[in-house]
DNA sequence: TGAATGATGCACT
DNA sequence: GTGCATCATTCAC
């Protein structure tokens, strides 16, 4: 389970799709050329956050694991809310708006927050950038500790874990430039049929 | 129902 | 200068 439970209030979700990404040798991770400005947490002790930007517009969260010479973290690709749907539908909301600041008139304005307020709750956090953007996170809670039982960023185990049969392996999204060795791997974990997973049909 | 596309900031070569 | 661990919208069928 996410959870954010800070001054702006208490949100959490089921955590249903993840992907794992190597160190140095993955060529489909942050940590493929080496520690830098960006990745170093990655190279650092493992249970802490970085979140990265990317596409210009879209804050993902990654869950540092392994020692620090593996620099490897797990990617939160998908959350099934659980409390602050409408704390997630506000920040959500926010950031679509100031992403569009340039093109909408008054009137594409109204028809788009319309249609965002048809969006389930269910699908509020379904992708990587969903989930930054209904958490209200950004690169700045890089470097938090997640394992933290006061921290105002954690993950906690849930009281009723999935039947580990239910979880479905398949390869990662959007690394085709990895080439097909390491982009063909399996490490891509989400919960079979689940309504918040990005990509049902992956 | 699915493919194409534009938005947007920055890490990296 | 190139391209990205994405998403919402538009347009084709």
């Amino acid at each position: 389970v996410l959870l954010r439970d800070d001054a702006t209030g208490r949100r959490s979700g089921r955590i249903v799709e993840v992907e794992a990404y190597g160190g140095p040798e993955d060529a489909a991770s942050h940590a493929r050329f080496g520690p830098t400005a960006r990745n170093a947490v990655m190279f650092g002790p493992a249970g802490v956050a970085y979140v990265y930007l990317v596409y210009g517009m879209y804050d993902c969260l990654n869950v540092v694991t392994g020692s620090a010479d593996q620099a490897s973290a797990v990617l939160i690709r998908a959350v099934e809310p659980i409390e602050g749907v409408a704390l997630m539908r506000a920040d959500r909301w926010e950031r679509a708006v100031a992403r569009r600041r340039r093109l909408l008139d008054t009137d594409a304005l109204v028809a788009a927050r319309d249609r965002a307020a048809r969006v389930a709750d269910d699908r509020l956090a379904s992708g990587p950038g969903a989930v930054g953007a209904a958490f209200g996170l950004d690169r700045g809670w890089t470097g938090t500790d997640l394992l933290d039982p006061a921290g105002p960023l954690r993950i906690e185990a849930p009281e009723d874990p999935p039947d580990p049969r239910t979880i479905v392996a398949g390869p990662r999204v959007g690394v085709d430039y990895a080439g097909s060795t390491w982009a063909g791997r399996p490490w891509r974990f989400h919960l079979a049929g689940h309504r918040s997973v990005s990509r049902p049909r992956g």
